[in-house]
DNA sequence: TCTAAATGATCGACGCGTCAGTCAGGCGTG
DNA sequence: CACGCCTGACTGACGCGTCGATCATTTAGA
């Protein structure tokens, strides 16, 4: 498309219906949200929304490929300037804690974008494109911090895997208000995973000791 | 509310039409099962779906919990004659890989609910009445298991939280097709958790040594 | 420089299909 | 006959997507 090559002139409504419409879908949840409320935030017309995507479907995509790539970006910035492989996965984690709402919004969106693939098998690509970036994050990280001398020579593949599933289980309690839950806990629970399977001294304390903060 | 009350006379009706409409919901999604679809599955007419059910929201919050109720009996038969605590936690484990249509779909009904849940809190409370059967589970046989003194004195609360997530996470990564995470795989990272914090030989070996099928 | 045509973005109302929920009556059983 | 279960056509609302009209901006010509 013409993305790229309209980069200078009139990106800005089609931009602006996305940045709209992602809190939106992610407050209100897809199906609750109408062309017409994207439109009203926007201070334009359903036609308008009409004239840049072809159907509602289509936000939905786009919102999540604008609210992903944003999320992208703000990690690649805040991990450039570290250099230490264990604080960048520490920094990782502590970037998905859903603590605030733009977080929080953003674990909405992909949970909502999870229900649909898992009905609709044809936004699998999509989805795995997308989640792809986040696992490479965390995989290239533990082989940075192997090369450094810090890690353990754990699968990165394997731990990759459950360092992502766990982040993904402990934000949906978090997300569904489950009482044992919270952000602190969460966060605790991910540190121990990387201590326990990626520190020098192997299972030095696994979750028994984690009472201090 | 007259569930045990009728619980002789002609509950068939009504479950049937549970029993109708969860699967439906968890293949093609909430939203777009219509009222006249069950009524079909049914062999009878939408009006008799309102007569059990106020609203489309009601089948849906029972359906949900007939899928749970199915799945929690189901567990506790397959697990009662179990005395082994690593077993039964295998055994439970085992229940929730998402391999056959029946656990597929039930895995659809739970994302289906945790987005739900996260969009409308007042969801919260059945969400982790739900919830809590599965968490307590898993922390009860922790608890046997170290009474039998097969498992570590790991915190139980901790590692059912621990082991929870990563099982919803595995799950999710599954059923949106993600090509790294197959059964297999679930089923030998969650035995990995297992040892890794229960095992009696402390991190013996964490995720280093998962080549052997 | 001024005017006119052309281009393309925007508008908002309407059509058409859809669907949850209703209602007035039918049917079978006790 | 009476009552509870069931029916399915109907309604009213609603929302997506369309379409012709409008308006702003740019280009072309004189």
């Amino acid at each position: 498309m013409n993305e790229a090559t309209e980069a200078r002139g009139k990106p800005d409504r089609r931009n602006a219906i996305l940045e709209a419409a992602w809190p939106l879908i992610a407050e209100r949840g897809y199906h609750h949200v109408r062309v017409q409320d994207i439109a009203a935030i926007c201070g334009t017309s359903t036609g308008t929304i009409h004239y840049y995507f072809p159907g509602k479907d289509d936000v939905l995509r786009e919102a999540l490929r604008f609210c992903v790539d944003q999320a992208f970006i703000r990690q690649g910035e805040a991990i450039r300037q570290i250099d230490n492989a264990r604080k960048r996965l520490l920094a990782l984690i502590e970037m998905q804690l859903p603590a605030g709402v733009q977080v929080r919004n953003e674990w909405s969106i992909w949970l909502q974008f999870w229900t649909e693939t898992c009905l609709n098998p044809e936004l699998r690509s999509i989805h795995n494109d997308f989640y792809d970036r986040w696992l490479d994050a965390v995989e290239r990280t533990v082989r940075r911090g192997q090369r450094q001398g810090i890690f353990r020579d754990t699968d990165p593949t394997l731990f990759a895997r459950l360092l992502t599933s766990a982040t993904d289980g402990a934000a949906i309690k978090i997300l569904t208000g489950a009482p044992n839950m919270t952000v602190d806990s969460m966060r605790q629970m991910l540190i121990n995973i990387i201590d326990a399977h990626l520190g020098l001294q192997p299972g030095a304390k696994s979750l028994a000791a984690s009472g201090a903060a």
